[in-house]
DNA sequence: CCCTAGATTTACT
DNA sequence: GTAAATCTAGGGC
């Protein structure tokens, strides 16, 4: 299965949120592997959307939305979690990342419940956290080439059923933007 | 199922 | 100083 293109990530946030949906995202530690398929997302632009990290200026966290597209943006945030997210955006954008929320376990399922120190398959990786913490994803992570087969990577996945789209979780700002994006496996 | 409180660090006002 | 793209445990229904 080969990866996404650098071009799948070089589209409106929006677009490549709803795209990325039914994905898959593999994890390689050492020998062991981790994967799953992206069931839900949201998307995070730049001066046009008040709730971006990217949305006031360019600061040491928020500079990999700035930098090449198909990369890892990851931040750390309410004093424990870290979130995984993909920098795209389209050409006539300077910064723009998708926060991936959730995923299917697919691979590597008795590792990750021993990251998440818990057994229950339906609550491993549905948070945007939680998935960070199941697939071992940290500030190392930050700024990782997605499009090549190293430690982390993205591919093709399954075939995507219907969109629902909703207003994005955890924010105050811009909540009327429904750029959050899921689908029910 | 729902709700609330508390954890705990960073980054920006 | 304080809000933050969150999670878990504990209580109630």
């Amino acid at each position: 299965m080969s990866t996404l293109p650098r071009e799948f990530y070089l589209n409106d946030t929006v677009t490549v949120a709803r795209n990325l949906l039914g994905k898959k995202i593999t994890r390689c530690i050492g020998r062991q592997k981790i994967s799953g398929i992206i069931i839900e997302t949201e998307a995070y632009r730049h001066r046009d959307d008040p709730a971006s990290h990217a949305h006031s200026r360019i600061t040491e966290r928020n500079k990999a939305m700035f930098e090449e597209v198909g990369r890892a943006y990851v931040y750390f945030t309410y004093g424990m979690h870290y979130c995984f997210n993909v920098v795209a955006r389209s050409p006539n954008f300077d910064a723009g990342a998708v926060l991936i929320r959730a995923i299917d376990p697919d691979e590597g399922i008795e590792i990750m419940e021993k990251n998440r120190k818990t057994k229950d398959t339906k609550r491993l990786a549905n948070g945007p956290a939680k998935l960070a913490q199941a697939m071992q994803i940290t500030k190392e992570q930050y700024g990782a080439d997605l499009t090549k087969k190293g430690s982390l990577f993205i591919s093709e996945g399954i075939e995507r059923p219907k969109v629902i789209a909703n207003s994005r979780v955890g924010i105050r700002k811009a909540v009327e933007k429904k750029w959050n994006f899921k689908i029910e496996i």
